[in-house]
DNA sequence: ACAGAGATGTTATAATATAACATTCAATAT
DNA sequence: ATATTGAATGTTATATTATAACATCTCTGT
């Protein structure tokens, strides 16, 4: 991995981590395209892939969207809570959840690689706005 | 709901149902195609979703694709095991599992409304296949 | 310096999804 | 009967997401 590729990475993260909320691979786009004028699609969406692959991404299926990991370091799956009114994603991991999972997945010979666990709802914060409203 | 409405929903049903691996839409459109030629996507988009709606199908959101439900009549969130060999889907339920999520992302005051639990992996036939060869 | 391998840049296009508006249909009030 | 109206559907066009294919660059070892 060369150092301009690192360098992109690096990059693509920082606008990730500069936002609180999941981001389209295009809106990231966007934000870098103020400093670098011809990037184009293939480059951010590998950049993603490999921030992904280590773990300092998520892509939320739900969305076909991307955060920055909150819990940095870890490699087991991320439990991605998705608020439906203001957008924020909340990270949480369970170990003993995955178990479950691959317990009652594995019954039939199922051998589990790659979870993907997210669930929408509504957030404390928006929770406790709307009950005040 | 007209009449006309709930054929198509059927039809779209019946092409799902007619295939053991999950479909995309467009993949629905072209088989439907063949009786009605000019079909358009806003039409599978609109029957997938009140399918999906009625619990009839389920969309694989890590796939952008859809499965016919084969476990006909339950309202809980499914938990979708996908074989990355031979793409089956296999359909689980879980009250204990859902119990156990709710427990995690609540603990912020998250109040959770919609799951998506999916797992990739290699089904029980792949993998004895793959044992013998 | 040069060759080879792998990463990155670039162009083009494929695949997925929906906005916006026109049309049809069925129910019902007159 | 027929005009009205509201919801569902059909239709056109386009937005959004993603990747294939190939050119170029950069690093490494010799």
């Amino acid at each position: 991995m060369s150092e301009r590729g690192q360098r992109m990475q690096a990059q693509v993260l920082a606008v990730l981590r500069s936002r609180r909320l999941p981001m389209s691979a295009y809106e990231v786009l966007r934000c870098l395209r103020e400093e670098h004028p011809r990037l184009a699609p293939p480059t951010i969406y590998r950049a993603l892939a490999a921030l992904t692959e280590r773990g300092k991404a998520h892509r939320l299926e739900s969305l076909n969207a991307f955060v920055a990991c909150q819990r940095d370091g870890h490699h087991d799956a991320s439990i991605l809570s998705i608020c439906t009114d203001c957008g924020a994603v909340e990270e949480n991991l369970s170990t003993d959840l995955l178990t479950t999972l691959s317990g009652i997945t594995g019954k039939s010979g199922f051998a589990p690689m790659r979870h993907v666990i997210e669930v929408h709802g509504q957030c404390g914060t928006c929770g406790s706005a709307e009950g005040r409203a």
